[in-house]
DNA sequence: GTCTATATTCAGATAGAC
DNA sequence: GTCTATCTGAATATAGAC
């Protein structure tokens, strides 16, 4: 066994412990004498390789961002190069988008289950160097998107999109984290994907088969009408419902 | 000035601090000492006046969560009566839910927009406490409407029902505390609710406006064919999708 | 690369005078 | 009720031997 090798064991298993560590107890909740310990490896050994606390949680992130980034961008690039120009289906594009995250949770290489809960809820850490760092991280890809989904609903207004856009990202964040939190918080219980003797991928699965349609029917609603405050009308069938331009 | 009043001011004047300073920072990213010195009252006090941090995040909730389930609780109760035992309209269930909610980031006396981007924040918040507060706290009221919902849907499958609540406390809670987390994340701008010029009160109707025609139409989406993974056929009218009743 | 030992700072909480 | 002073523990980070 080289010395390369342990070097990469004990790097690698800071970043799986410190993944789950910061997923079950937060940033601020998780020590790095907690991570150590449980990746039994000595406490100075997290500021050898990474420099410090902060810098390890950007590396958690960012070598599963690396490959979310890269494959929600070719994913787009697909969909547009088979469009020939023409604005894609909104199912398609939130398909990319969202898919592409629930397929992570289902394979265990790229941090299963265990990631999808500790990236959103970590998009709620309020500590200035997260927001940064995801600032960062996330500005192309959402940047692709939101042109895509504009493109895709040519009669809702631009600012609708964008709004609707963060609640399509709640409600997935909070689906995911929410999977051993909100179940607390609500007393309802969901089956499968609390279940720990179902895998991630069935988790995943099911999570996606659901969420999907739910997103999509909130991002086909219709507008609301800012002068007539009553939202009865809405309980008609959504297709029914006529899209205002502004 | 009787000294009755002065403890009454430390002690609201603490929890307004804490109310702030947890929503900005979080729990764990917030110190009894930045609370105090806020607040201008000795360090002792926060011990002296609630006995334990934690003992203060509960008290910043209770007396939030007292008048907002009790508001809650009535709006269904109205509702009720007036249907005279008929299901009543999936909107008219979201609308005294989340309406009711929105309503207080409306009024500064009961927290604004403040208490709304904490409630939002915390409920991802992972320390255990925290989950077992909010559980003994939301669980009447999460439980009533459930049932309603379940009345309002009766096509719709328990489980499946049970899953768009979540979904929906997501989209919401996230669109509450997303208002300056997400914005930062996503790179796009929303407009009125970030603008610290526009009032607390026109700020919580916009969002209102936006909020619930999403979550109506996420709710009231065609159910997932299990059987078939395709989504394309999601481009079909919402209303065109049949409901599975398993 | 890994370890021990320690520097430094800050956390929540409390004793006891006023 | 409020204050000062302090206890106790734990946090991140690093120096320096191996």
């Amino acid at each position: 066994m080289s010395d390369i090798k342990i070097i990469q064991d004990t790097r690698e298993r800071i970043l799986d412990v410190a993944e789950r560590l910061f997923m079950e107890r937060g940033y601020e909740g998780t020590s790095m004498r907690m991570i150590t310990g449980a990746a039994e490896v000595n406490l100075a050994a997290v500021n050898y390789h990474f420099g410090s606390k902060e810098a390890l949680l950007r590396e958690v992130f960012r070598r599963r961002l690396a490959w979310l980034n890269h494959e929600r961008l070719q994913a787009l690039d697909e969909l547009e190069g088979q469009a020939n120009g023409a604005p894609l289906k909104p199912s398609l594009v939130l398909e990319a988008f969202f898919g592409t995250l629930l397929r992570m949770g289902g394979n265990e290489s790229l941090g299963g289950m265990t990631f999808l809960r500790l990236l959103g809820r970590t998009l709620t850490e309020p500590a200035e160097f997260i927001r940064t760092f995801f600032s960062g991280e996330y500005a192309e890809v959402i940047e692709r998107y939101k042109l895509a989904l504009i493109r895709a609903l040519p009669d809702v207004p631009r600012a609708e999109i964008v709004w609707r856009l963060h609640f399509m990202l709640g409600a997935m964040s909070y689906a995911i984290a929410g999977t051993d939190v909100l179940q607390v918080v609500t007393g309802c219980e969901l089956g499968d994907i609390s279940d720990a003797n179902v895998d991630d991928k069935v988790a995943a699965q099911r999570l996606a088969d659901r969420l999907m349609p739910f997103l999509l029917g909130g991002l086909r609603a219709p507008l609301p009408q800012f002068l007539d405050l009553s939202t009865q009308q809405q309980d008609a069938s959504p297709s029914s419902g006529k899209r205002k331009t502004a």
